[in-house]
DNA sequence: GTCTTATGAATGTGTATTCATTCATTTTTT
DNA sequence: AAAAAATGAATGAATACACATTCATAAGAC
């Protein structure tokens, strides 16, 4: 077995468990035995608990980031660039529920524990959104009195606490998609600029 | 002194440990030591380490609810009912911070580790914002078409990480005010109805 | 036969909770 | 009014346990 192949496993194995349990009532036996390996092993692969948390976000955010910029880079109008990043954001939380659930929970946590731990992956993540407002308010499509600092900041977290009960939720009165809409659509219609159709 | 004081000292005591440690990361000495009290006294009034949590959350959200539920109630449009939710809330993070870190980090593992506690506090806070809207939409001021159960998840979320992040970083290149003012704005220009002033 | 990778029992630490004891205050007895 | 008895709030040292991490040993690769 390729050394890559245990680091991977032990990586999806955590984020089933820290999902499961969150991250401090985990234990690492119970990573363990989800990734077929030893205990021992994992420290052949990680540092220590936080290390996989971390290598967690890194890797995963990563991905998530690459796609992102893929999918907005593709188009010219903001408009068009945030419900894509809303539609984007949601079915991935849809799809991976567990990676979610971790993210969300853990995210906050993360700051508080690991005080020299600053999470830029997904600070560039949420940047995304602020170059969306950035050049909608040089098309002259957006207000320019918007604070792309705070819009990126509302429009994430409304994705984001969105998202986070839909998961939670066993019963859904809307879909991922009408959710991702809804709230692309009063975004937009409540930043345009005077005038704009 | 009287018997509820210590119950109100070993509250603010936690609140102050939980926001600087995070629930997992915080002794129940350290709690004792930031409230004067010996660490058995706290079992005297607590049944464990997160009965303490919960009854934080419980008193504390109970407060705020009676308090935003006052303020808006004095107002019969619900446009400027969502600005005094938006402007409170935020307002009340930045007086708090301390009950802010707790409530916005904790309330979601909250969910995870205590299995059978249902936050309906929360719950109960969040449904303002829906009662809101559908007043709105009943006067006619907001669209039909929206799904409160949607709106209240999304201003909330944006209220809410927006008040995150202001409260944890050091600098702030805009005000509480103008925060809540932006995001209410966004949030309420995006809802009208066709045809509304 | 050496080097790499994997194992899991053993170790050690940290801390939530308990409980025997103290002591100030209140109640009862004389 | 003084003395004795009862109360229960408060204490903090002792307990008990969970679990992250280590490391001597084994298995596998080449």
């Amino acid at each position: 077995m390729r050394t890559s192949d245990k680091h991977t496993k032990i990586i999806e194995a955590a984020i089933t468990v820290f999902a499961r349990k969150g991250f401090f009532s985990a234990r690492i036996s119970d990573i363990a035995k989800e990734a077929q390996v030893a205990d021992g092993t994992i420290y052949l692969y990680f540092n220590n608990k936080y290390d996989i948390l971390i290598s967690l976000f890194e890797e995963e955010i990563g991905k998530i980031i690459l796609e992102v910029k893929l999918l907005t880079e593709k188009e010219t109008d903001p408009r068009k660039m945030l419900q894509i990043f809303a539609l984007h954001h949601m079915q991935l939380m849809e799809e991976k529920k567990e990676l979610a659930e971790v993210l969300q929970m853990e995210l906050r946590q993360s700051n508080k524990f690991m005080k020299e731990y600053r999470n830029t992956k997904f600070i560039e993540y949420v940047d995304v959104i602020s170059a969306i407002i950035h050049k909608g308010q040089e098309m002259g499509v957006f207000r320019k009195s918007l604070l792309p600092g705070v819009f990126k900041r509302a429009f994430f977290g409304a994705l984001d606490e969105t998202s986070r009960l839909w998961v939670l939720s066993p019963d859904h009165s809307y879909t991922i998609d009408e959710a991702a809409q809804q709230i692309s659509d009063i975004f937009i219609s409540g930043i345009m600029a005077e005038g704009q159709p």
